[in-house]
DNA sequence: TTGTATGCGTTATCAC
DNA sequence: GTGATAACGCATACAA
């Protein structure tokens, strides 16, 4: 009946295993064993132990827990914030990615770590293993870090990449198949009979990179010309302010193909100010399959990633890594959605 | 010349505290004291550990050093997935207080534990905290889950929540002025000599229901008519679905509020749909003012949250409870911007 | 300025 | 089934 929280010796404020045991007048591991529900023990300690947790509000100590162990049971997960923001978010997308990452993570009880902006070289991952701060990795974006991706490589660090999936880069990658995503968009340019093309995106993301190779496939077996806008960054606002002056400087495109439904409508936008409007002035399609673009005025034809399945797939290849397998990279899905643009 | 990471008997793999003290010819602490840049050292020995160190990829175990400091430097981030997704997220206004949020903690090098989907009832919280796997919480937004937040704050957990403001609350909360924004979208639709009002929101959350009491505190002056659209959840395509399905059922609004942008852009479409327009049939507010509301057609009117200072403050106030103090709810500037609708 | 000794709260290894 | 004991890797009080 030592009311709350007993110790040791009355100094200490917060109930330990000791503490727990003593309650319950079993020994330490005792505890232990029932508070990770191991078999090994009689069903009537276990209640009487579990009781006497409950009562004085007892949880064992993570940091203990994780020194002892040999996982952390932990995933640093890496979100590109730097070229998603500058003034305000672009897309809704990456945080779906997280959503179905979170999620996942959370069905096999791992923590989630998010990582801080700017951890930007191979070295300092490595160290946040090395501390024990997380077991692996999950990029969501290679963004520009496609460098220090292949330095991680080279080390025995465990890691999953969201974005673009080269059969030479040596770490498991997945995610929609990018070139096909803009062949596609180039296929149905062809059809419409445009001639001068325009890509908008920064080319030095992988992902957008092949997007814009697979447009130029297509565009060189129809002999189309194919301009790029290099947008400062993936806000809306950036592309908007870029294709507007895009426009003062080239003559109008016929097609464009923008590297998220997001930046479509900011193209959109852009264009209409410029007296331009889809489809009559020229074909558009975006990216990602995001809710508003079906309704948009005009509805926006796009290219669909498979995002529902992403986080699962991500943290199950994740998990084979952790455990010494090797994990092969996939491409999901992907498909043109025909819309009024 | 052990060549690289040599340990106690050669058993171990990984280089520890311990390691790096032999290597470098010093005791454990000073090495400690190296690592936490304590002025008790001469820059000569500095040098020398330093250089190990690094030498041997040495790092910091982050959990014997949580184990060991009564602080975690860790804090739990809530986001409410469950009702910003089904199907896919609603809006990028979350993520941007998030990205807020990431970047202010990451400032103070405090960890960011981002909180499994799910954890709804205060004892759990509770148990985070006392299991130290982190010092506290903060809750991007209130959701459904104000009666928890209620709970939680007559414990001694350190926590705060973007979302809605009460007086009557006593927990610290940051946020906009909702019963203003509500008024302010009310005076508007006043001076457009609306009649028939209605409100898309759902009213279980506080921060909406104190929007839904602005409107109607306006309303009430004006003797308009308020209905209320409550959605299924925020996601766009409900809205859609919800708003699609009320004019069938009612007659048309001549003004609607709806509680996000993306809502509003989800009214629009569905209204069009129906063959009715704003500003020509129905005035229209949103709220959030995201980056593609102004360049929407038409424009969507809107109340303007200043997000972009909501991650500071929130981490400030956070820091202030876990150092003792208590910290006052605050309430950000609130305007509405007009543009078409 | 540096070293010695101790304890943080767990889990694993062994005995019983 | 259960208990004693020893790590896990670090930071702190104190001594030198």
């Amino acid at each position: 009946m030592a009311g709350k929280a007993g110790t040791t010796r009355g100094r200490s404020m917060t109930v330990n295993m000791d503490d727990i045991a003593r309650l319950a007048e079993v020994s330490k591991p005792t505890v232990s064993r029932v508070l990770n529900g191991s078999p090994l023990v009689s069903e009537a300690t276990r209640e009487r132990v579990l009781q006497v947790a409950r009562a004085h509000g007892y949880a064992v100590n993570r940091n203990a827990q994780k020194l002892r162990q040999a996982r952390t049971e932990t995933i640093a997960v890496m979100l590109d914030f730097g070229s998603h923001r500058h003034g305000r978010i672009a897309d809704p997308f990456v945080f779906e990615l997280l959503a179905g990452v979170s999620e996942a993570l959370s069905v096999r009880n791992q923590d989630l770590l998010l990582s801080p902006p700017g951890l930007s070289d191979a070295q300092a991952c490595i160290d946040l293993i090395a501390g024990r701060a997380a077991d692996g990795f999950i990029f969501l974006g290679q963004g520009g870090r496609e460098p220090m991706l292949r330095d991680l490589s080279r080390s025995a660090t465990p890691f999953v990449v969201w974005g673009a999936v080269n059969p030479e880069n040596s770490y498991c990658a997945v995610g929609s198949d990018n070139r096909l995503g803009g062949r596609l968009a180039g296929d149905l340019f062809v059809t419409r009979g445009a001639r001068r093309w325009l890509f908008v995106g920064n080319v030095e993301h992988e992902e957008i990179r092949l997007r814009h190779e697979g447009l130029r496939q297509a565009g060189d077996a129809a002999d189309a010309s194919i301009d790029l806008l290099l947008v400062e960054h993936m806000a809306y606002s950036a592309v908007y302010a870029g294709a507007a002056a895009w426009l003062t400087r080239h003559p109008a495109p016929d097609a464009v193909f923008a590297f998220s439904d997001t930046a479509a409508m900011a193209v959109i936008a852009a264009f209409r100010d410029a007296g331009l409007s889809a489809p009559d002035d020229y074909a558009l399609v975006g990216y990602n399959n995001i809710p508003p673009a079906a309704d948009f005025t005009p509805a926006i034809t796009t290219i669909e990633q498979e995002t529902h399945l992403a986080g699962a797939i991500l943290v199950e290849k994740l998990m084979q890594q952790i455990e010494g397998s090797r994990a092969k990279s996939t491409m999901l899905p992907t498909r043109l959605i025909v819309r009024d643009t």
